[in-house]
DNA sequence: CATAGATCCTGTATGC
DNA sequence: TGCATACAGGATCTAT
């Protein structure tokens, strides 16, 4: 369910909380929420995390030594809380992870068991940095500033398929999830299966922008929330759609021409598009 | 190798 | 009310 404006908030609010701080215990209470590894849940205990990363939709805290890190992905319905050590333990609740702070912890909630949090060793990123092995088969996210834009577009219009699907495809570009998806194409007037071939560079230039600019205004607003689901550290949900100009709007006017969005069955999920706007390009 | 489709799960909404 | 079905923000595995 989060995409990147929902993870980067996420991020952003875990980072002053877990930097410098050292675990101290750690509580798994599901089969599904560590991942396999060859580094254990546990083996976190006695280390201290030194900052809050992101690339896409995965987080990552590296240790001190830069050698492992502390690896989360929130999956469809994945909440990282900091909560009151004496809250009761919400509906849910899959881990708990305890650092050097006698009030406060960190507390994984995932009603559908999709995410997952796991330790994995750092690898090279080849620009400075380190990313979790795990994580290095994921393309640079739109907000990153190392990513080369000329270069993402020129692999998205390789792509033999329709464009939404390569949108989704994290290890062309990653971040975007079935909402930002839509409400690029909606912006950029794209139609989700008009195939990545034959779009100009200049249009998919065009609709990176237009995924950007949606991004960075959902991000500004705390992200999209439906419902209790998606929200931050604190539990508080973000705003943005009611801004959503495609995305759930099936039978709502477009915001553009006026013509009803519609709803389409796209890969097992929905694509929300304006029939007028957004017409289908042939090959 | 690249792509399409199924699948993992729990909960809610809707229709009969 | 009970039951069946569809659908939900994602990633990964399998088959072709």
């Amino acid at each position: 369910m989060p995409e990147l404006p929902e993870v980067e908030v996420v991020r952003a609010g875990l980072d002053p909380y877990i930097a410098g701080r050292t675990i101290v215990a750690v509580q798994n209470f599901h089969p599904r929420a560590a991942r396999r590894s060859a580094i254990g849940l546990h083996d976190a205990v006695g280390r201290r995390m030194l900052w809050m990363s992101r690339r896409g939709k995965y987080l990552w805290a590296p240790f001190a030594g830069r050698q492992h890190a502390f690896v989360m992905h929130l999956g469809m319905s994945g909440q990282l809380l900091i909560q009151q050590r004496t809250q009761p333990n919400p509906k849910h609740l899959r881990i708990t992870v305890e650092f050097d702070d006698v009030d406060r912890q960190l507390r994984f909630v995932d009603q559908r068991t999709f995410g997952h949090l796991m330790i994995d060793e750092l690898t090279d990123d080849g620009h400075g940095g380190a990313v979790p092995i795990c994580v290095s088969h994921i393309s640079r996210d739109l907000l990153d500033p190392v990513l080369d834009r000329t270069q993402v577009v020129a692999r998205i219009r390789a792509k033999a398929t329709g464009i939404k699907r390569v949108l989704l495809d994290q290890s062309v570009v990653s971040g975007i999830g079935n909402i930002y998806a839509d409400e690029a194409l909606w912006a950029a007037r794209i139609h989700a299966e008009t195939p990545a071939t034959v779009l100009t560079s200049r249009q998919v230039a065009k609709l990176l922008e237009e995924a950007i600019a949606v991004m960075q205004r959902a991000l500004a607003q705390g992200g999209t929330s439906f419902d209790e689901l998606y929200v931050n550290v604190n539990g508080q949900s973000g705003y943005f759609s009611r801004s959503l100009n495609a995305y759930g709007q099936a039978g709502k006017p477009c915001p553009r021409c006026g013509s009803d969005i519609q709803r389409a069955k796209f890969m097992n999920r929905s694509s929300f598009y304006c029939p007028r706007c957004q017409k289908q390009a042939r090959a």
